[in-house]
DNA sequence: ATGCCAAGTGCTACTCGGTGCCAGTTTGCT
DNA sequence: AGCAAACTGGCACCGAGTAGCACTTGGCAT
């Protein structure tokens, strides 16, 4: 997921399977002894690797962390052009965009996805990294859109204003999702999605809140 | 600004002033030489304090590069009760404030800020970091909010989207305002504070943006 | 199959941000 | 003056991340 062209296949199989290792390995390990406490010359050699590769799979200890979360963004903005293909409000295509990449994420994503989350919600340094790839997507986004709706004054600033309120309304999504108390084992996609839609909807009138 | 309760005014003169000296040296370096290419080490060395009392003072390099920025959040959220107090749209008023707080910062805050904002957009880690003390602004205006409008459901959901378009759109102006040619030495607050009430002020019509 | 080439791998050794420790100093208060 | 608590700096240390390089391995043309 960070960069590997690559040939084609066989290679590339190696490589994620690598990566899935190191993500099964890490993910329990951080919520059971803590992050800081689990060092990556630990993860790499449960998961045999060395910690040269770690960093070639990964742009870092917190991208390991944030994996299934970022997958997601990640995804999104690989198939960005299909999502914006799309009319209506941008809010709600990219809404729509988002639960369909969470649902077509991998068997087995929630498990992780919960995991990921809390140590996101633990660890402030983790979050910061996770927003990073936020912000990479709403660079795509306004990218897009800008060349999209050339003319249109400010649609630079709308584009990101949009993208802000959509990562919000995720964020909060994620984090409802995972204080479920047996979210760990219960956890399913489409309560996910529910929740996300749910946040979505409620952004517009949300604007409208006032101070008494 | 970390945690100085301590006892009253000497000794935070003391401690204000080898910050703001950190600050003096470190910004003009950073843009010159390059973020990475400026050790701490060094910059401990250049301002007489000792790489101890550095991270007293600081919550990190990152923390130090973004300290003209950093403070506004920080002013903001230790005015929270204050600025909450007036009533409107909670955009609005989180506008004005945020548009008074920066009104309200020292003399010569612009240079430092200029440098502090295109080190954010250049590197991305750095940026990240930023995104922390805006989360913890986010957080804030929430529990005020929440413990305010105790009962409307969803208050919680909806300060939060607000708080996003809110740090959004101050990113966008702080983001414009930083990339005229010569910001460096003619920028004024006054024109950073013209762009964010532009920028909020046309947030909510934002929201409205569709795709044909 | 075979054999070449590029891509990927693992090692060692290093840099640098950040912290724990502790003894010494300063400060506020009585 | 004198005490306790807070602050300081120096040092040793840890762990994340990188550089360089020799080596293996998969892909591919023949």
């Amino acid at each position: 997921m960070t960069t590997q062209p690559a040939t084609g296949t066989l290679r590339s199989r190696r490589i994620a399977r690598s990566r899935q290792r190191l993500v099964e390995v890490a993910l329990p390990a951080f919520a059971e002894r803590g992050y800081d406490a689990v060092t990556v010359d630990w993860l790499c050699d449960q998961a045999e690797v060395s910690k040269r590769s770690f960093f070639r799979y990964f742009d870092g200890k917190e991208d390991l962390a944030l994996t299934p979360l970022n997958d997601v963004w990640r995804t999104l903005i690989a198939d960005l052009d299909a999502a914006l293909a799309r009319s209506g409000p941008l809010l709600e295509v990219l809404a729509a965009a988002l639960v369909d990449v969470i649902e077509r994420m991998p068997p087995g994503w929630e498990r992780l996805a919960v995991l990921s989350a809390r140590l996101s919600g633990t660890n402030p340094v983790i979050d910061a990294a996770g927003m990073l790839v936020c912000e990479r997507f709403t660079q795509q986004v306004v990218d897009a859109i800008v060349a999209r709706l050339s003319g249109s004054s400010g649609a630079d600033l709308s584009a990101r204003i949009v993208c802000a309120v959509a990562v919000a309304g995720h964020r909060a999504a994620v984090d409802t999702w995972q204080s479920a108390p047996d979210a760990g084992t219960t956890a399913t996609r489409a309560e996910l999605c529910a929740l996300l839609r749910a946040s979505l909807a409620a952004a517009p009138a949300a604007l409208e809140i006032r101070l008494p």
